[in-house]
DNA sequence: CAGAAATCGATTGGGCGCAACATGATAGGG
DNA sequence: CCCTATCATGTTGCGCCCAATCGATTTCTG
């Protein structure tokens, strides 16, 4: 409250939101420096985590995974594709899915990805337990905001 | 600890990250909903926000308040000025700086974002007092990572 | 004061992110 | 069996986001 916009009713959630979406993008930028050398972008380095943690999975899954719909997932996971790190093949028993798999260039990039996220934690400068408990935070307003549509709004 | 992946050196982190990414993209969902009315962005919204709150602005501050770059800021300016929302003039004094106002039209759409933050605030179910930790967090980590340049990393 | 350096903003190019639509495949109800 | 609805993925179009670069000032400096 201590704040010069503390009596501007359009100041103060922007505040949160857009703290949201500033820190956001500072994280990104600090990926993008990081994961530079590996030539890959943050959204392609989260399609590599999920592959390097559950194997082959159909561009659905990783869908739901990443909360990224197909016309985000279907040029990125081309580009990673062409790359030669990442394979996709129609399913055999229904023809409507498609399978992504790393490719063992792909998983050996996974050793090159392994010291990112401890730099990354640094850079930040947050203890462990308050990341975690920031984590759940940001879990439980995601999962609250996707659940509600517009229309439902209560309050 | 208690998740499947808590032995993954490459998933504690993401979680992290990923959290923040995906919670800003589901708000910015949010917003795109609750904005459509208003003919706004999110990005958009914030730039008249802050024209709103600090009146004639030149890129440069809104570039600093925003912390976004003139790549993105020109053509959004432009749309702004195209939709009639707002006028950009060469500074008299100093033909390098360009000043960003609200025009009548842009003061007038204000009374129409009134209730957009309540109403999100609301959808993502947080009390005040937590939101508001949770902005001075990410507030914290924006400047922290934004002072770290990666070489700089000391841990 | 002339030339170099810094500043401001716009432009270009590549990659996200999402809505809307298109295509082909599968599953269910007559 | 068809016929329709549903489903998985892809494509298109628009807007954001940033790195790199450019052109036009201004400011610094010898």
């Amino acid at each position: 409250m201590a704040e010069a916009e503390g009596d501007n009713p359009l100041a103060l959630d922007n505040q949160l939101c857009f703290s949201l979406y500033a820190a956001s993008r500072a994280l990104t930028g600090l990926y993008r420096e990081l994961l530079g050398d590996l030539g890959l972008t943050y959204p392609q380095y989260l399609v590599m985590l999920v592959l390097w943690e559950r194997g082959t999975l159909t561009v659905k899954e990783l869908s739901r995974a990443l909360h990224l719909d197909s016309g985000t997932l279907s040029p990125l996971l081309r580009r990673l594709e062409g790359a030669g790190l990442l394979t996709r093949e129609r399913s055999a028993t229904d023809e409507r899915v498609v399978e992504v798999s790393a490719t063992r260039e792909g998983e050996e990039l996974r050793a090159r990805a392994e010291g990112v996220p401890d730099r990354v934690l640094c850079a930040a400068d947050l203890p462990p337990d308050q990341a975690a408990a920031l984590r759940d935070a940001l879990g439980q307003i995601t999962r609250s905001v996707e659940t509600v549509s517009s229309r439902h709004i209560t309050c």
